[in-house]
DNA sequence: CTAGTTGCAAAATATTTGCAAAACC
DNA sequence: GGTTTTGCAAATATTTTGCAACTAG
């Protein structure tokens, strides 16, 4: 909770319930999966004021917009470098922390600044090849 | 186009038309750049048939969904093992082939069976660059 | 007090689907 | 001819936006 506190954001209830509920989560939620979570505690919240949070935490660095799910965005609070292994059958989404340099061969750079990167795995999770087998 | 050949579909003039304009694209397009660009020749091509066809063509392995841009899904005709740099400002897409070695640490695993991986690189292309700079 | 935020509803965007008509093989 | 595909429109899903009312600081 600390690291979100005071990067500048009007700490309502609500914004403070969206942080509480992405603190340490490792579940890579989606809006929804937030809406829906904080609809019980707060039964007026709108999805205008999730994204509309997610979108400011973003912007600041306070989270991670993860665009490995093909049906929605994702969110990571996790803001240290990783990087991710999704089951393809069930999404779910788990990190990996390997280090892993990463070159891009300068034939192949395009003229490109290079900023980041970012690696998928893809696999299927235990639960869903047990699922599989049966 | 000889790629495409028989791999079990009703080559209809609209899926000629796409599997034509997909073959050796190499600028990812999205649905609707193949449809905006196919409906100058079939003016009656609908939405309906491209993402019909592009899914048919996925499950036969015809082609790569991207899942890179945060807006939209993209498609790959290139069903190569490849990569990916994206241009965070106008989101154009360029293959990156550079031969990686992924392994993923036994501990990070979760006990997912690991099927495959992508990389994405993110940067600034060089057209951004200099608008950014003007 | 006031700039920033919320909530609602509507809009925008992306994708999927039902089904009758049409067309490939 | 039979099965698959097309095209349209409607439905679904996700995300964004306008704006008046509200509220944290």
């Amino acid at each position: 909770m600390e690291k979100y506190k005071d990067i500048g954001l009007k700490l309502t209830p609500q914004r403070l319930a969206i942080l509480n509920y992405l603190d340490g989560n490792k579940e890579h939620p989606s809006a929804e999966d937030i809406y829906r979570a904080l609809l019980k505690r707060f039964p007026t919240m709108s999805f205008a004021t999730v994204y509309n949070t997610l979108e400011t935490l973003r912007q600041r660095g306070g989270l991670i917009e993860l665009t490995i799910d093909p049906d929605k965005k994702r969110f990571d609070p996790n803001t240290e470098p990783h990087h991710h292994l999704i089951c393809v059958k069930c999404k779910r989404i788990v990190d990996i922390h390997g280090d892993y340099k990463l070159p891009i061969p300068n034939g192949e750079r395009a003229g490109f600044e290079i900023i980041g990167n970012h690696i998928e795995f893809y696999g299927i999770c235990p639960k869903c090849k047990k699922a599989n087998s049966l």
